[in-house]
Order: C-alpha cells, then structure tokens, then sequence
DNA sequence: GCTTGTTTTATTGTATACATTGAGCCATCC
DNA sequence: GGATGGCTCAATGTATACAATAAAACAAGC
C-alpha cells in the first residue's frame, strides 16, 4: 500500500516514463519480494486504479513483465503471477550455471577495492535483513547481490540476461522452496566475495557452481496437482 | 510488400493473437534480414497503415522489439532499427561464445540422425541462398542455423538468449561487417554439425568458439562519425 | 547572410469508449 | 434431480479521439 501511493505521490512531478519505470519497479520487486504468489491474478483495472493511470499504461508494463516470464498473459483471461513449471525450473538453474559461473574470470579481473566494499555491503544488509525476519527484503537482496556481482563483469548484455534469471528464481524459490529457508546460504555470499577479491575466478567459478547447485537441490521438484483434479486422466478417459 | 500484404490478407480470419505474431515476425525478419536498416526509423502510422491495424497494435509490437534490443524507443521520437554500438557488439559476441560454447555438450548429446538432417538441410539451404546472391535470405538463414541448434540443447531459456543475440548479431553485421561477406563460412556449419553428430561436445565448442570469432574479427569496429561534427569537441568546448 | 525566435506541423503519449469474449448463474427440459 | 442451454456480468482487446511535444519551416533582426 504505502509503496503505491508513494509511487502515486512521485508521479504528479515526475515524467510519464519515470512513472511507469516506478511503477514497473513497484510490481516486480512485489513479485521478487513474494509479497505476489505465483498465481495471483493482476486485473488491469484494479492495477489502474492503485497506481493511478489508465489502463493503457498499465498493460504496457504487464507486457513488459510477461516478456520477462514474471507474469502469465492468457488471452482473455488477463494477467497474473508467472507458475513456473519444474521445466522451467531446471532450464532456469542450468542457465545461471553456464552463465554466472562463467562469468567469475571476468569479474574477478575487475574486482577492485570499492567493488568488493560495495558487494561486502551488500551482504551484510542481507544478513541483517535475515536476521530481523524480512524475509521479503533478504530474497531480493539476495538477487540483486547475484545481479551486481553479473554487473561488475562488465558485460550488460549477460547482466541483464542474470538479472532477468535471478527474478525467475524467486518466483521458482516461492514455488518448490521450503518456506523458511531461503535460497542462498548467508555466509556463502561473503565467501564468494573474498574468492573474487583475491582475483581467482577458477574458484569463484566452482564455488558459485556449488552454492548454485545447493539452491536447487534444496527444492522439492513436486508438480503441484491441478485444484480440480483431472478425472478424465484418473479414469483413463 | 508482398509480405506485409500477404499478412493482411491471412489477417482477416485469423485470431488477433496470431496476426499480431505474424506483424511482429514480418517487421523482425525484415530487421534481421537487413532489408530494415539500422537507423532506419518507424512511424507508428505507417506500420498501422501498412499491417492494416490501429496504432495500439503496432506499439505493442514495437515495444517488445525495443525490449529485444532490435528497435529504440526514444521519448517523444518514435521508433527506429537499433545502431549498436561497438561495446555493445562486443558484449553480444561475448555473450556468445559463453552461451553458444557452453550448450555444445549438451546438443551433442542430445544430437539423433534426425537433428542432424535437419541440420544438414538448414546448411544446405543456406548456401543455396548464398550461390543465388539472396543475400538477405542467407543471413536469416545463419541466425536461423545458430537458433535451432541452441534449442537442440533442450534449453528453452538459454535458446531464448541465442535467438536473441543471433538478431543483434544480425544488426552488428550490417553496421560493422563488410558488406558481401557474411559472417558465417559456409561450410563452416557442415562441420559443426559433424562434430555435433559425433557426439564430440568438446570438439564441437572449441569450433564453434573459433568460428564466432572469425566472424568478430571480420568486423571493421569504426564507431561512425555522428552526421553533424560535434563542434564543442572540435574545439574543445 | 547567418543566427535566433516563432509558428506550424507532424508524431507520439494517454485516456476513454466500444466491441468481444470467457465465466458464472439460473431456468428449463429431460 | 441433474445436466444442458441460454443469459448476464465482468474483464480484456481494439480503435479512436484528444493532448502534449519535438522537429522543421519560416520570418525577423543583427
């Protein structure tokens, strides 16, 4: 709520794109931050009416988010919160092995003081998000740490590529995560950082193989049944 | 114009969700096959004249192209084909090598007889192409070649960001290349899809990584001169 | 004659009205 | 009594009208 009608508040200044950027923000982190469950339905009026503008300028942002896989376009049956399937799934975590971990030489190489102080920081306010039980706050941090650390690589295209990689995590963490336990393994960030600092991307390499693949062995591949169940499959139709 | 009336006429039974599929494939091929060229701009008006729908269907279209890095969208000026810059062409043949040399294992493995006359008929029709100086149908064709082989691997996401870059490629070339010659060899893809078939990952990166790379170096990186001089640089402003 | 300020025009940004369609509900028929 | 058909409602798809703005053409002054 308040994050709406602080959006609302900006946008009588602000440009039209600024706006609809704020906007853009104010749904995805909602959906990052698990505060929108997969399924949620996102009716364009209710949307309109929440942030303000017409339904026009919210269809553009929900086309943008659809492109992204956050959320679902059916047609006629308007928009909601992206269900990743366990396919999805695997294609997703094999997808930020090949590239993150292949990324870490690059990274490594750039890494300077201020860099490794900045993701240090970053760190550090997801452990105290953690530790304060916000749960929400401590998912994105952790994206965004994934998403900096792609950043600092120097090549935008495959940052965006993690960028786009990392917010389909959440949504797969809310899915067949246990609640309660995040994905990533608090002190598994600081680790990385110091491999990065010491300028060796072999081991940040495999380490952020390892912690990547901890994140999904920690899932529980389980296809959630159809609400209705299917009797036409159950009685061999 | 035989294309876009072709989509007009197939228009009118067809379902809007697929007539907007067929706009967005017509103005995307005319893209890669650099009949658009980069620069080149796009009134909303025209295409809607031309598509034969309003203007609201044209944006959407052009907006996922702008989201796809093929057109840029500045305020309050439209639409027009991306001119990528040189930092950008480097991220994508990065981005490239990392992506495309990393799905080899994978697409070898997965590699049947099938596949691989695929493959072989895709190849073929691209030298086809070449010999009957369809230059534009060859450059598809290429990028066509790269696509499929990177959705072999059975990785919906990462073939998603090798058609992507494949478009961008496809941009660069015609900034950047020379014109006449291609990117890819021609037989360098008959090779490829030998060591694909036998089932030799490693082989087969290690050639494709050597076969991006030629088409990089074969790149003339001129960041072209704005058309009106800067004056303020010329004499130190 | 070149620069600068103004008007005009062309093009995009936004909202709203209308058409279309899928879902839920109710009545009727079997 | 259950199921099917039609009806109503709610939500999206599309187009168009209007507003805002940047580029271009033009005119006036230096």
């Amino acid at each position: 709520m308040s994050n709406a009608q602080a959006v609302k508040r900006s946008a009588s200044k602000a440009e039209g794109d600024e706006r609809h950027e704020a906007i853009y923000r104010a749904v995805s982190d909602a959906i990052v931050e698990q505060r929108l469950k997969p399924g949620a339905r996102l009716r364009e009026d209710a949307l309109a009416d929440v942030f303000g503008i017409s339904r026009t300028g919210i269809r553009k942002i929900l086309q943008r988010l659809a492109l992204e896989q956050l959320v679902t376009l059916t047609p006629r049956r308007g928009a909601s919160v992206t269900r990743p399937t366990a396919d999805e799934a695997k294609d997703v975590f094999d997808a930020r092995q090949l590239i993150e971990c292949g990324l870490m030489p690059d990274v490594a190489r750039r890494m300077g003081e201020k860099e490794a102080a900045e993701l240090r920081d970053m760190a550090k306010r997801e452990r105290q998000a953690l530790r304060n039980g916000e749960q929400s706050v401590a998912i994105r941090l952790s994206a965004d740490f994934h998403v900096r650390i792609a950043q600092l690589s120097g090549n935008a295209t495959l940052a965006a590529f993690v960028e786009s990689l990392c917010s389909r995590s959440s949504l797969i963490l809310a899915v067949y995560g246990h609640p309660g336990h995040l994905g990533c393994e608090s002190h598994d960030h600081d680790d990385l950082i110091g491999y990065l600092e010491a300028g060796n991307g072999e081991r940040a390499s495999a380490f952020m193989s390892r912690h990547l693949k901890a994140i999904e062995a920690s899932l529980s591949m389980v296809e959630e049944e159809e609400s209705a169940p299917d009797l036409h499959q159950i009685f061999g139709g």
